[in-house]
DNA sequence: CGCTTACTGTTATTTTTATAACATTACTGG
DNA sequence: CCAGTAATGTTATAAAAATAACAGTAAGCG
């Protein structure tokens, strides 16, 4: 093994343990220039990326991603975050909490105070990732096998697990929700989990953006009555909206 | 609300979709200057974090922790990547795989080509985080409450979810192997699962850096003849070791 | 209205980072 | 041992980013 390749696997090495490391940093570590660094890196596009004069591990798409201008208004990440703003009022600390997929209830986990105590149960990688860094937070994930379209995890264990957690308020997201029609969400695999959540929490919140009213979605999951509350950006709808 | 506020919701809004914004790109997305948003994300040390001219959101603890120059040989970072690959000779493509918990797997985890395709089981949020990226790889995520010690999820719903899955190879760890002791971690909770794992799969390996040998540790859970072989950076252990 | 205060922008200056060119050292295969 | 090449370091220069100081602007309030 030549001095290059161990710098490389040495470079690997630190950004496993930590996600960044600084350009002087790393070539002050291995005793090279700092241009001896920036070369490493520059070389192995598949092992590093940078941000400024911070290297850092290679492969995570969304850093490289350009972002639309008008794609948070496409996404109705506006009225997504304020529906969860409104949603967090009905959140009790110390309670049990569960949390649905979806990217509206991102929000609301990112609303969550650091200091609240809560056991929070959910299926979804990027809640679950959320969670983890929040210390008053007791997590409790939902396993299965990975959907990449949802970030979540499905199968019969989920269901079996809710069955023996005590939950006090469950937090519901669905991309379709009709007063006829009832309440519905993309992906198919959701629907048991969504249904045994509603069934075990003695109150039930449906949290979404406006622009989910009126439209129907393949996987139907619940009614419209099933809920105590439907939250949107405008706070909670009227019972006969 | 006043500008400032709605500048700030907006920024919050667009890091929880890409996880960073170049300065420059985030002054002109809400028409201020470059300075303003300077001064939006300085204020706002619990929101936003920066490298270099890059925001991100705040809570990474890993980007702050200083790094000890020494820290990697402490915790033998090189044996382990040395023997993750080793390890990954014994990993067939279009297997089932089980990988425990511990730093040494994520390694072997981070050696997996990105074209080998793979079904995964673990129960290790480090683990689970490097394989959701994988294309080829199938993910199933052994769920309960999460462990923040082993950054790993354990309950009863682990084992119940293994026992429905045909697994052809297993990896393990261990911060203990005695031969006359047997093969120990820190953690109870993982005993469980490991025991599971073990008993299911066609296939074990123990993968651990040569430090542990010798060592005993709280949590026992095999004997070193359990294993068809025990993995260090040294290559496969002699079985009369 | 006029005063004060908070916000924002501009500019100048310093520091850091990026790039390129060239010099030096180390390694390779005859 | 001696090319010849790859690897590394050094330096110069350009570009970008950080900081500070000041000027203008808008908002709040008696």
């Amino acid at each position: 093994m030549t001095a290059k390749d161990r710098r490389i696997m040495a470079l690997s090495l630190a950004l496993a343990e930590r996600k960044v490391i600084h350009l002087k940093e790393a070539a002050a570590l291995m005793q090279v220039s700092e241009m001896t660094v920036r070369r490493d890196v520059a070389e192995n596009p598949d092992l590093f990326g940078t941000l400024g004069a911070h290297i850092i591990p290679a492969g995570r798409p969304d850093l490289e991603a350009p972002y639309a201008i008008d794609r948070a208004a496409e996404s109705h990440s506006v009225a997504k975050r304020q529906a969860s703003i409104h949603a967090l009022r009905y959140l009790q600390p110390d309670e049990t909490v569960f949390i649905d997929c979806g990217s509206t209830l991102t929000h609301l986990v990112d609303l969550i105070p650091a200091d609240t105590r809560l056991t929070v149960v959910c299926y979804a990688f990027n809640t679950a990732e959320r969670m983890i860094t929040k210390e008053n937070i007791t997590l409790i994930l939902l396993g299965g096998v990975f959907h990449p379209t949802s970030a979540s995890f499905a199968g019969a264990s989920g269901a079996d697990t809710l069955n023996a957690l005590g939950i006090n308020v469950a937090f519901l997201s669905a991309s379709g929700v009709d007063r006829q029609r009832g309440v519905s969400c993309e992906q198919f695999h959701e629907v048991p989990i969504k249904r045994k959540a509603m069934e075990m929490a003695q109150r039930r919140y449906l949290v979404c953006d406006q622009s989910k009213i009126g439209r129907v979605r393949p996987a139907h999951f619940a009614d419209v009555s099933d809920f105590d509350a439907i939250i949107t950006e405008a706070g909670e709808l009227p019972s006969d909206a």
